[in-house]
DNA sequence: AATCTATTCAACCGCCTACAT
DNA sequence: AATGTAGGCGGTTGAATAGAT
């Protein structure tokens, strides 16, 4: 035998929307006799409802301590934040948001940052650039933009001249200039808006994204091999012109981290500052849904469920710093752009 | 002003786990 | 040990509301 029933399925017992004379009764009874035990509060409140609705209508609304009304930016990024390490765990989520509860913050993402994540092309399950986007669809525009822009030939002439073993070093150079060209400036663009489904379809997929150990090792050798670059022979052909050499400045150092381009003593980091993840302390602001998947280590305690530390990096440094009522504006882009920049393939 | 459409969010549903019997 | 429920959780629904036409 089990325990007797909590509620009777017969019982016809009342459901919808709780009226005052309801919420009344149920705050007077649990804070007479506690919350303890659910299935004896409907009988003691003197409520024709089922266990369950009281405890849900207490946590949710009654129980002091419940913060209402909009949501501040500092709690959207924490959301943000949390969300990326607990994916749906709400009730975790909600644990380190006080006085929120996990259905708010449910309907929050479902409603609100959902919809942004979406619209900026990341997805807010894996957080993460979105892989359902078609990069064929976008090849024109690309195309059209390399052309205008017309100083990417170099970048991979010069790097065709090193040594190769890094195809996917050589992907991340196509990715970056590509971004570069498409968000670098209205001067080669006709707007300051870049073609997200392009980028989006560039970022790849998590399962073949580099991991940041991989990443950063290649970015900060000078001697990579690039022979991998060969691979880009088909878009190479469309890039026709003379161009700078695509520096991308190392955080944490004086001189610029080239990423495998040849030689460029003059090229200053003006606009490739959009491609900060290279400096040698960098770790990705974006983490994945699966954080194993890179080779780390759950940040999730798994006993506690408690966050830990990241074995590789502070998973949402950049993020805190996003603002994303700013994405309709060339700098929110940037910042967008900055903080998915470390994925590629 | 009336109607339609989109959005919000409170509440329900069903599943899972811990625990009482 | 087996059984079956309570409590908790995440997903989903649908009524209420806001905004557009």
């Amino acid at each position: 035998m089990g325990r007797a029933p909590c509620c009777n399925a017969e019982a016809g017992l009342k459901k919808g929307p709780w009226t005052p004379e309801e919420d009344r009764l149920l705050k007077e009874c649990v804070e007479k006799h506690g919350n303890g035990s659910w299935r004896r509060v409907p009988k003691l409140a003197g409520l024709n409802r089922c266990g369950k609705s009281c405890r849900l209508r207490w946590t949710n609304y009654l129980r002091p301590g419940i913060k209402r009304g909009k949501f501040s930016k500092e709690e959207e990024k924490l959301i943000i934040n949390l969300h990326s390490l607990l994916g749906n765990k709400w009730s975790s989520i909600a644990a380190r948001l006080p006085g929120r509860t996990d259905n708010e913050i449910k309907n929050f993402w479902n409603t609100h940052m959902r919809k942004k994540l979406l619209n900026i092309g990341i997805d807010p399950v894996t957080h993460k650039p979105r892989t359902d986007l078609n990069l064929f669809a976008s090849i024109p525009s690309l195309l059209l933009a390399a052309n205008n822009i017309g100083n990417l030939r170099s970048h991979f002439d010069n790097a065709l001249k090193l040594q190769a073993d890094a195809a996917n070093l050589a992907k991340l150079q196509l990715l970056q200039g590509l971004l570069h060209v498409l968000t670098s400036g209205a001067t080669t663009t006709p707007t300051t808006t870049p073609n997200l489904d392009l980028i989006s379809a560039l970022m790849g997929s998590p399962q073949t994204s580099l991991c940041n150990k991989q990443y950063e090792g290649i970015m900060l050798n000078s001697n990579s091999n690039l022979s991998g670059l060969a691979f880009m022979n088909p878009l190479n052909s469309f890039l026709n012109g003379d161009g700078a050499v695509a520096t991308v400045p190392v955080e944490g150092s004086s001189s610029s981290g080239q990423v495998g381009l040849g030689s460029n003593n003059g090229a200053s980091a003006t606009n490739m500052d959009l491609y900060t993840p290279l400096a040698s302390n960098f770790t990705p602001s974006l983490v994945s849904a699966s954080p194993a998947s890179c080779g780390g280590v759950n940040p999730i305690n798994s006993s506690d469920g408690s966050i830990g530390e990241s074995p590789t990096s502070a998973p949402f440094d950049g993020w805190e710093s996003l603002n994303l009522d700013d994405l309709n504006t060339d700098l929110g882009w940037k910042d967008v752009l900055k903080q998915i920049s470390w994925l590629n393939t």
